[in-house]
This record gives structure tokens, sequence and C-alpha cells, in this order.
DNA sequence: CCTGATCCGACCACATGCAA
DNA sequence: TTGCATGTGGTCGGATCAGG
């Protein structure tokens, strides 16, 4: 049976040694794949069953696990490359997952990236150090394809972090070789290092929200709305928020084209919009940030 | 019948408070 | 001190429903 799956924590430091092992982290959707003779289920993160969400992916190991004489627990990433970036995409991931139609076009194929194995041969193998694991992961003769294959493991971690800067991918995922699969977040055995976007921007308001500033309203230098950010709020971010407004009020927004949707909220607007620091992943397809968070909002007295 | 607005649930990330 | 559970917040597409 499926267990919740292991997740790195973030860390910004990159572990070194002989005893890690480092690797692209495929920006997607996790799976765990449970194959047994003639049967394949799909899992997410909540272990919800995904099995005719990703139809493709659950063929290719359809066809193999025919051959099986015990059950095989796989683990995973289902991701869609972007074929512009050459690298995987999670909007287009999570337009895929969300198109009933499978793939609407080829465009949408999903790929299944493997990284652990955590049962074979009917035995429960997760116990058994990482670097046993992966060995045995790339010894099963699933049909390896374009849809389908184990992660490189790379030695230098400071050299995978610089490739996947150039080309622009999520970040990478250190492992420690020795250690044991573990449910959830509950060791310090799999690290993540993500890129991270910093942008200079603009809150020309904020949401209000139970009679306080829950977000943020972002534009960029161009005036352009970039979405909303609430992650870095502290109480006395707030409390300047709250401060601004009443010293530069404004009844209307100073930029054009927001979307109809902040309409409905409760929206407080500056005559003046403070600069501020904004983090991201990236932007969406619609231009908006990916997981905005705010980096440094000036407390400004005037 | 079609269209748009709205709600909902799925994903992700982080802040916070509490417990070990 | 550290990790977990909870809550908040963002985006997106599907489902639903109201109104033309």
């Amino acid at each position: 049976m499926p267990v919740p799956p292991m997740s790195p924590l973030l860390s910004s430091h990159i572990p070194t040694g002989t005893g890690w092992t480092h690797q692209l982290k495929w920006d997607g959707v996790r799976i765990l794949a449970l194959c047994s003779p003639g049967s394949v289920q799909l899992y997410s993160k909540k272990l919800l069953n995904k099995t005719s969400i990703y139809p493709e992916v659950t063929g290719i190991l359809n066809q193999w696990s025919r051959t099986l004489q015990h059950p095989v627990l796989l683990d995973g990433e289902v991701v869609v490359m972007d074929p512009k970036m050459l690298r995987p995409s999670f909007p287009l991931v999570l337009q895929r997952e969300r198109t009933r139609a499978q793939g609407a076009g080829k465009a949408l194929q999903a790929i299944y990236v493997l990284f652990d194995l955590l049962a074979c041969n009917g035995k429960d193998v997760r116990a058994c150090p990482y670097s046993e694991r992966y060995e045995r992961l790339i010894s099963l003769p699933i049909p390896s394809s374009e849809r389908c294959f184990v992660t490189d493991c790379f030695d230098d971690g400071d050299a995978l972090w610089q490739w996947v800067n150039e080309r622009g991918w999520e970040g990478i995922v250190s492992k420690r070789l020795d250690s044991p699969y573990v449910e959830g977040k509950q060791h310090r055995d799999w690290i993540k290092k993500k890129k991270d976007m910093q942008l200079e921007s603009f809150a020309i308001g904020y949401v209000r929200k139970d009679n306080r500033p829950s977000s943020i309203v972002l534009a960029d230098s161009a005036g352009q709305y970039i979405g909303k950010a609430s992650i870095g709020l502290d109480e006395l971010r707030r409390q300047l928020l709250t401060a601004w407004a009443i010293k530069h009020p404004a009844d209307r927004p100073t930029t054009q084209g927001l979307p109809a949707s902040l309409s409905k909220e409760q929206i407080i607007w500056y005559r003046h919009p403070i600069p501020c620091l904004i983090g991201a992943l990236e932007y969406t397809d619609a231009g908006l940030l990916r997981h905005p968070r705010i980096l440094t909002l000036p407390l400004l007295n005037t």
C-alpha cells in the first residue's frame, strides 16, 4: 500500500561530500505507482487515485506490469515538458491534470520521471539505503522511453545547480545515499534548493479581509498587474500598509487593465504605490507571478 | 441555448503556534 | 530547538447556476 511520499526540505545550502547524490528537480506532480501483476494504480501525494488522469503513464506501466510476479511500488514525478523551453512546466502539468479530454493534443503528453522504489519482489525496501533502492530501480526492466525513465544521479551538486540555473529549471534535490525512505519530512536526508526570481515591484493597494490587510496588490514598473502577495506579511507590515492608506488614499486604482476578479474583494488603493522587492518562482502564462512572496517592504515615514 | 460569474477542489508555499 | 499541524493565500480549470 502506498504511503505519503518522502518530501525534501527546503534549503539554500547544497550538501557536499561523497555521502550525497544530486538530481534534477522535476517540476510537476508527485505520483506513486503501485504496479501489481496485471494492474496499475497511480496515487497523488495525498493518496488520491490518479490512475485515470494519466492514461498514457498507466498504459506504459500496465504493459510492463503484466510480467510481474509480485507488486512493485514506484515513486516519481509526472511532468509535462514545455516544448519551447525544453524543461518541465508546472502550469502545463496542472492543465493536463485538469483536462478530462486526454491530451488536448500531443503537446500535453505526461511523462513519468522515476527516482525511488519502495517495494519490489513483494518486499518492502524502504529501510534500505537510497543508493541500494536506486540501483534496484534502474535495474527494473521497465521499458525506458521518453515517456518514462529514471532520473540521473550526479556527484557534483554545485555543477548541477549551475546547469539548472543556465537553463531555467526549478532546482535540484540532494539525497543522502545511506538514507531510508521516510514518510513526509521527518528526516534531514533529502534537501531541495530552488531557483528564485526577484523583481522590483509596487504595492498599488491591499486586500482587506477581516478588517486588516491580507495581501498586497502588485504591479510591475510598467504599471501592469502581476498578482497579489501575502506570504511575508507580518504584523508590522500590515500596520504599515494600513497607515500608508490613511496618508495616501485613492478611491480608484492608479493602474489600468486590472482583472475583474479583483472587484469582488475589498481593496484599499494607494495614491502613491509602495516600492517593494518580490520573490517568485516565475511568471504564469497569464502574466501573473507564481508563488509570490514579499521580500522587502520598506518602512516609509511620509 | 449560450455566456459569464461564481464557487469549488486540486496543486503549491509559507507563517504561526504548539508539542516533543 | 525543531518539526508538525493548521491556517492563509495564490492559480487554475471544471462544474454549476443565473440571466439574456
